[in-house]
DNA sequence: CGCGGAGTTGAAGCGTTTCAAACGGGGTGG
DNA sequence: CCACCCCGTTTGAAACGCTTCAACTCCGCG
């Protein structure tokens, strides 16, 4: 694989979207497999036959358009961004955050239409491959292809997490949930998971939670007055991890204190799916109608 | 690719989880591929070294634990999954539903836990895949490798539509986009677009939906009221694909005039995303805020 | 037949939304 | 340089909608 050199990039781009910078000679595709989670370092040449670009995008500008037809697939490679959808009204439906290592416009992979838009949140970097030589399985070499499939299995495992911190009821749970989410991402890329800067207004916040900006600024107070978390706009500190964590397992019930809970519960008991072993009492016994057999083969 | 031919999987699963069984002569290979969006149908040998079994899963019955280190990637073949997480205090969160075409378990192809557990909403069949010879490249053939690329992507496609669909505001507009969802997806498995059945109690629903059951009733008779649907209660008729189109897409905020504050729209204005064409001026280069020190690999 | 679960509906409590106002910072223009 | 304005943030107060608790019906099942 080699790392496109700027040029007919720059030169496909009018001065209109010159917000996209190449920048030429500062990647490296060793850089890129790791990013995409890719674990063994590649030797020297890895057959493949894929240009990819890096480009620069700057805080606030947008990738690429909600609706558009763009042909490449984005891997984050610092900053991050916001997937958002602007709906009929005007209003602006936050779907999800992209981070370091992250792929983004893998709409592209189907040759559809991107479902939303990706815009910056900081001044970040992003490497660029083209969708059309990507969807040919020889074009990507054997490095690159294992790359790809790590990146998708692991974007589908954070989407999974999105979902789930949006499952919560309380406005501060969820943003309780918001905030451990994204100090284990940071922590994940090598930054701090104490201090995090958010680089959204509360208005993203409040898109992305579901709740009304102001829902999410009382959200904030209520919080740090319960010493969990030190604000200022921005910028959180994280003072009491576990405090934070027990906030985030608050489940259907009260929100004030996580502790003084009885066994009432939304309660699962009777007619749950049959689980496991339905023939014994529910002893132990290992769960899992054992994947492993079909293994012998 | 071999599609394995039951035996040993009977023989190992005791008459406690009898409730998956191989189902020897049914499947394809063929069928396999098609499911997961290959377009081409195979012609005879693909070269994969894969040997995938046939499974079927009864109504209520769990495929997989949460937690399980299931070595399996599944694929609905028929009915519909629905993946679940228990939380501490017993509460049943529902992340999400697979149906026909979906892959279920990849989590097991970066070799780790099933973050939650997926349960047969009816009477199901699924395609088995050993996720250990999946992720040799090597034994995946080149029609097998394009087949998991797409079906990946296209897992991906649908866990932000669930997105989208959560992000609702008021219970009905959930409920709402759930069925028109729903709708959506039964037609493109080739079945009706207008009569749903939904396999799922109110609880699931509301679950799924993130409220209390009993407001998923409440929307079920409201939206049943405006005469967009008839609801018998698990069976469910859209009469009014318009009408309910347009309760979906109600959103927070300005729903009146779309025109009284036409300039102030997120979309092109002020400090909003900088859209398209900040010109030249911006002017060239510059610096890397700082991951041009990670560029040393 | 009676039990238990699912679904529906009603009434009350309360969290969130909405409307509104005030504060503060960052930018522009005088 | 300061004033001013815009916008994001915060906080308050009222209205709404959802949650919760409760009662009731329907249905399957032992």
């Amino acid at each position: 694989m080699t790392l496109h050199e700027s040029n007919s990039q720059e030169a496909r781009s009018g001065a209109s979207r010159c917000r996209l910078l190449p920048l030429p000679g500062q990647g490296s595709v060793a850089e890129l497999l790791r990013l995409m989670g890719l674990d063994c370092v590649p030797t020297a040449t890895d057959g493949s036959a894929i240009s990819a670009s890096l480009w620069r995008v700057r805080r606030h500008t947008v990738l690429f358009h909600e609706g558009a037809r763009s042909d490449c697939l984005y891997v984050v490679r610092s900053g991050s961004f916001k997937c958002v959808k602007t709906l009929e009204d005007g209003y602006e439906q936050v779907l999800g955050l992209a981070q370091v290592g992250e792929l983004l416009g893998f709409e592209s992979l189907h040759g559809g239409r991107q479902p939303s838009a990706a815009v910056a949140l900081e001044e970040s970097t992003v490497y660029v491959l083209p969708a059309r030589e990507l969807r040919d399985p020889q074009r990507r070499g054997p490095l690159l292809d294992a790359a790809l499939h790590h990146a998708l299995v692991d974007k589908l495992m954070r989407a999974a997490e999105t979902a789930e911190m949006m499952s919560a009821v309380a406005s501060d749970v969820r943003l309780a949930r918001f905030l451990l989410w994204l100090s284990e991402r940071m922590g994940q890329a090598g930054q701090s998971r104490r201090r995090l800067s958010l680089h959204m207004g509360r208005r993203d916040i409040a898109s992305l939670l579901g709740v009304a900006h102001e829902t999410v600024s009382r959200s904030f107070t209520t919080l740090s007055d319960c010493g969990y978390i030190r604000v200022d706009i921005r910028d959180v500190e994280i003072l009491d991890f576990d405090g934070l964590r027990a906030r985030a397992r608050t489940t259907r019930g009260h929100s004030g204190n996580p502790d003084s809970d009885a066994v009432r519960s939304a309660s699962v008991r009777g007619r749950g799916p049959e689980v496991a072993t339905p023939g014994p009492p529910r002893g132990g016994r290992s769960s899992l109608p054992d994947p492993g057999a079909l293994a012998a083969a």
